[in-house]
RNA sequence: GGCCCCUUCGACUAGCGGUUAGGUCACCACCCUUUCAAGGUGGCGGCACGAGUUCGAAUCUCGUAGGGGUCACCA
């Protein structure tokens, strides 16, 4: 029997990372074993639904690179895959289910189930519902529906006993029938409930293992009698651990920043999210903690997967994707995501060995694709802003950034051991310290104090941009003589740039 | 509250009767160093508790405690 695995999220808002790691893990256990990996949509609730959210879903998807076998936008031999477009395949298994007098109508209003609710509360009974619709007759029920009241369709479950199931990760779990109330198959709008639904696509779409949260455990047994209600044999049941907010409760968004998009737009890589999705409850044989996911579909085994419900830690997201920012991925391939980000920034690419240089040596630096932008922008511009600390060095450095103008314009070879000497001569014959030297001409190289080495600045930027910018980096000193007081420095930091703006355009003709 | 699930460093985890309880993130220190990183080295820190089984328990059993989930015409 070949393995089938799905994943059925409901297009309620916003791609959800637990969407994205229950789906990795069936797609791995699917692929595993090389069988096939469902997607199905469950807009069966029409209140929470929302138009956009079933290509959100399917984008989000492709973007991490899991692709289903079935989908609505791969179709397959059991669609349909959205659970509206299937109300006539529920309504044909209802009419089983009530034929054999194993469902039934109720006509409650919700008046009247809240007052019995209120009821239970007051005497300190079980809350739910009590099953009293189950004595008014079929006549009865048919009739009435037929006269168009509203009203739902529930499973009549046992009073006695226990109903129990296997999970393939924690064993045998019971729960005891008073537990379930007759629970609503069909709601008044004629949608069915997620309850139903799920059963019957999951059989008729042939799912052989069902891997999904934790959350789901108390109601599987509501599953297992509608399966045996039909007579159908049941799949492999595997409960997966709920990743959990910092606090340890269920991951929400209230607490946590759930949303795929949202880590994609924030210049997580999708290899280090699914990466890191996978050592949320599950780990490598060998111990690896950073791997594909080929690797992850090649070895993985549901026995690895442990129990307690991990912490969405993005601390260590962050610190993954810089792993793969700088260890995985080759230059090539940072350069060639990085490319779009910049140009959204205003930075036009237009010299792809300027980009790798500049990516090559902002990699040791950046967690985020975003990081390349936001500290490499100096990279491609022609006016700098500078920091006020950038200000302070240059302030602090002007003789030394005047010499080296001139010693640097003297250089014919802007290759990085002939920068090294230049500097280094400078630096002896003055008998200055590096610091001396080399943080002004970082500050006039870039409008900031934190940047890569200062030879690595000059010979990616070359001869030209580097004279203009010591140049600018001077004349733009020596007409803000006001910036120098050195007693207002954390009062002034706020305002360095706008400041810095400020004065750009009087120096700007040459530009 | 009833029911169900879970429990190894702050976080993610390895371990599946005999280990000085290992690794990763975070944190701290030192090294490297030209700022910021990256990198290197070292450190801090854990088997929730109590019984039992056993020659021997992080590993097996039972209790207790704690955490989580669930008790909808939401999924």
């Amino acid at each position: 029997m070949t393995v089938v695995t799905r994943i059925a999220p409901s297009p309620t808002g916003d791609p959800h990372v637990g969407t994205a790691y229950v789906g990795l893990f069936n797609y791995a256990y699917a692929r595993r074993h090389g069988g096939r990996f469902v997607l199905r949509i469950e807009d069966t609730d029409r209140e929470r639904y929302q138009a956009d959210a079933e290509t959100h879903i399917l984008e989000m998807f492709a973007w991490l690179g899991i692709a289903p076998d079935e989908s609505p936008l791969a179709g397959g031999p059991n669609g349909p895959y959205k659970q509206s477009e299937r109300l006539e395949i529920y309504q044909a298994h209802i009419d089983q289910l009530l034929n054999a007098g194993v469902a039934y109508r109720a006509f409650e209003t919700e008046e009247e189930l809240e007052a019995m609710r209120k009821e239970q509360k007051q005497r300190g009974l079980k809350l739910g519902y009590d099953g009293r619709g189950r004595t008014l007759p079929k006549e009865e029920q048919d009739a009435r529906a037929n006269n168009g009241e509203p009203h739902v369709i529930r499973l009549a479950t046992p009073d006695e006993g226990e109903t129990a199931f296997d999970d393939l990760l924690r064993g045998q779990i019971a729960i005891g029938n008073d537990e379930i109330r007759d629970p609503v198959l069909i709601k008044s709008d004629g949608y069915p409930t997620y309850h139903f639904a799920n059963v019957v696509d999951d059989h008729l779409m042939g799912v052989t293992h069902v891997m999904r949260a934790e959350e789901w455990v108390t109601s599987t047994p509501i599953h297992v009698l509608l399966y045996q209600a039909f007579g159908w044999t049941l799949p492999t049941f595997a409960h997966l651990p709920l990743l959990r907010n910092p606090d340890k409760s269920k991951i929400s968004k209230r607490k946590l920043d759930t949303s795929v998009a949202s880590y994609r737009e924030q210049g997580i890589l999708p290899e280090a999210l699914l990466n890191f999705l996978a050592t949320m409850g599950w780990s490598m044989p060998d111990g690896r903690e950073v791997f594909t996911l080929d690797e992850m579909v090649d070895a993985f085994d549901p026995a690895r997967i442990s129990l307690g419900g991990p912490v969405f830690d993005l601390k260590k997201l962050r610190h993954l994707n810089g792993v793969y920012l700088r260890d995985v991925l080759d230059l090539e391939e940072v350069a060639r995501r990085v490319t779009p980000l910049f140009e959204q920034a205003g930075y036009p690419q237009d010299d792809p060995e300027y980009l790798l240089d500049v990516v090559d040596v902002l990699r040791p630096r950046a967690e985020t694709l975003n990081d390349f932008v936001d500290q490499g922008g100096y990279f491609f511009v022609d006016t700098l802003d500078y920091t006020d600390d950038a200000r302070k060095r240059i302030a602090g450095g002007q003789q030394v950034l005047e010499d080296l103008e001139r010693e640097l314009s003297m250089l014919d070879v802007f290759d990085e051991d002939a920068i090294d000497d230049v500097l280094e001569d400078y630096m002896r014959s003055r008998e200055l310290k590096k610091p001396a030297v080399l943080m002004p001409l970082r500050a006039a190289l870039t409008g900031t104090t934190n940047a890569p080495s200062v030879t690595d600045l000059i010979a990616i930027l070359g001869r030209s941009r580097v004279l203009t910018r010591i140049g600018r980096a001077l004349s733009d000193m020596t007409s803000s003589l006001p910036d120098d007081h050195p007693s207002d420095e954390d009062a002034a930091e706020t305002e360095a740039k706008p400041k810095a703006k400020a004065k750009d355009p009087a120096q700007g003709p040459s530009a």
